[in-house]
DNA sequence: AACGAAACCTGCGCGC
DNA sequence: TGCGCGCAGGTTTCGT
């Protein structure tokens, strides 16, 4: 499911319904989601409140009295605000709350994480601590530095979090349409003004993306928050075989640092 | 040091 | 209908 936009979106979506509820007790069902030592998790994070849900690139934050609790949704994670309906089989850690709400976190293929840590440290520990800075916050000359250098191809070095973070597979592709940079382009032979298109591409893409609620593809069933708007404006993802937008050249998708990449090999160089 | 491939999981759509 | 394969909005770990 979740690229920065779609993450956004769940945040709000989640922040204005659970803000100020209490984490009465907490049923895991699926234990390797969890990173911290269980018991611990487990024992700590009860009669806590959510005070704030916050985001960096990919991750949720909850801020709790105490500690924090910070998720990856990987590739399908979900959450679902419940009452008192059955558990799904794919319902892996059960949220008990306040007011009678049940916070269901749903993963069909279980790669999501949570991590639970002191709030004071948090940012100086793993998941958090090597996260590279958003698109619209990078510096383009520490940007520059960091890529001129690589020979992987420049769509890898777009999806490693540590360089940037935020962009998956269909933002990337989005980016590199927009920027008209093919994604096989070797990162050191990028320009500097290039470098800084990159930049501005990626943050207009996913602003509008965030403006419109993220993407959904393929993911019918509908998890909280995230009915995103944002696959109307597609112009090369999941578009192989149909005309490109600017020059009505066929599409194509290849394989790239093990993806499945869409381009216009036409605008693209 | 720096790559790409495999691994982690499950479900779906496709061709036979 | 059933089976095997490839693929999926991500990241870490394992080889070379």
């Amino acid at each position: 499911m979740p690229e920065l936009p779609e993450v956004e979106t769940v945040r709000r979506t989640l922040l204005l319904k659970l803000k100020d509820k209490k984490i009465l007790n907490v049923d895991v069902l699926y234990t390797n989601i969890i990173k911290t030592d269980l018991n611990t998790f487990k024992r700590n994070v009860v009669n806590q409140t959510i005070k704030d849900i916050q985001r960096m690139g990919k991750y949720l934050i909850f801020i709790l009295d105490q500690d924090v609790m910070i998720m990856h949704l990987r590739m399908e994670g979900k959450f679902f605000i419940k009452t008192k309906e059955a558990i799904d089989k794919h319902e892996h850690i059960i949220f008990n709350l306040s007011d009678h709400l049940s916070l269901r976190y749903h993963d069909v293929r279980k790669f999501g994480t949570l991590h639970f840590l002191p709030k004071d440290q948090y940012l100086s520990l793993y998941p958090l601590n090597k996260l590279g800075l958003e698109p619209k916050d990078k510096d383009i000359v520490e940007f520059y530095k960091q890529i001129h250098h690589t020979h992987r191809p420049i769509k890898a070095v777009l999806l490693d979090q540590n360089i940037i973070s935020g962009l998956g597979n269909i933002y990337v592709d989005e980016t590199l349409f927009l920027a008209k940079i093919h994604p096989t382009k070797i990162a050191s032979k990028v320009t500097k003004k290039q470098a800084q298109l990159l930049l501005e591409s990626a943050t207009k893409v996913l602003d509008k993306a965030v403006e419109l609620g993220g993407t959904t593809i393929r993911s019918y069933t509908s998890s909280l928050g995230v009915h995103g708007r944002f696959q109307n404006e597609l112009n090369v993802h999941t578009k192989q075989g149909q005309p490109c937008p600017i020059c009505g050249k066929d599409i194509i998708k290849i394989k790239v640092a093990g993806r499945g990449s869409y381009v216009c090999p036409n605008c693209q160089k």
